[in-house]
DNA sequence: TTAGTAATGGAAATCATTTTCAATAAGCTT
DNA sequence: AAGCTTATTGAAAATGATTTCCATTACTAA
């Protein structure tokens, strides 16, 4: 049962059991609800959204789970800086929905982006294999954010 | 006594008298660790080395001061993902050490670095300047880094 | 000096996240 | 299908960084 480094791929099921990890009703409740959220959910968000459901689902399986799947590289954990991590799904088998997010430092709003993606890419790619060689590194993840002032915040008195 | 949007340029003093802020023996001693340090210091990691000298400066005056100063844009508020906010000083009037942050995800160390920063200069501004006018949003300041395994910990067991 | 207000610290309060622990359930082995 | 091993669970309690309260002190300007 290895449970170190398991970024392999094949989804869902495979990844789990392949890692040792069990395939539980509240994991897959959760897989679920960050998968047609789209969003960019608190794990009390989610907790909230799987409920109803699924009452006997806990606070503290959400948590745990969110932090197997951010370990497994499933979700990205975020942070607005508003004290509350938020997840989203790793981009799916295909790496398609690529994004970064813009935050309003006032209402805390958040724009999910996708321009300059390319130029971009390029750039982490080089930055990566850099970093990497240079300081010995091996890069997993990054992390690019644009902090501001939204539209109607910036117009405000 | 204005206070709010105070992005003007100068140093100290001037910044802070001129937003209506006082300058108080306890904030020049946060100022002037955060200036000698260098580093990526918690909240705690100041008042311990502010409280030798000023041992009447109080844990709550840091965090009040901080927040200040990154309201001010004189310090930002840096998250490396270990549940305590590190600060460091924006780079002084020349905009000289700019730089960014590759994180071990094991062990915490933190690498500053200063490669790639033309090219990604490059790439920042394009970006604000199209993310700006595409959502209007007044970007005031970004974050990119990165995260992975140093060699130490990438070595390991 | 005097009034008006910013700034302070210590204690208490918040609040997201973790830990503890006994009970339960997954998935392998037979 | 039944047993067994061990991962997983929920509820409650603990943790720990950051904030809030509040009465006191210290600037600043008139």
């Amino acid at each position: 049962m290895p449970r170190g480094n398991c970024q392999g791929q094949g989804w869902w099921h495979g990844k789990f059991r392949g890692c040792g990890y069990r395939l539980t009703e509240g994991r897959e409740a959760i897989l679920d609800i960050l998968a047609k959220s789209e969003g960019h959910l608190s794990a009390e968000d989610i907790y909230m959204k799987v409920h109803p459901k699924y009452p006997n689902v806990g606070l503290t399986t959400i948590y745990r789970t969110l932090d197997v799947l951010s370990g497994l590289g499933m979700v990205y954990k975020l942070d607005f800086g508003d004290g509350r991590a938020r997840y989203e799904l790793a981009e799916g088998p295909k790496g398609a929905h690529h994004h970064h997010h813009l935050v309003c430092t006032d209402c805390n709003k958040v724009i999910d982006y996708t321009d300059f993606i390319d130029e971009e890419v390029e750039l982490l790619r080089e930055t990566e294999k850099g970093l990497g060689k240079k300081y010995n590194f091996k890069i997993t993840n990054h992390v690019i954010q644009f902090y501001g002032l939204c539209g109607k915040c910036s117009g405000k008195k």
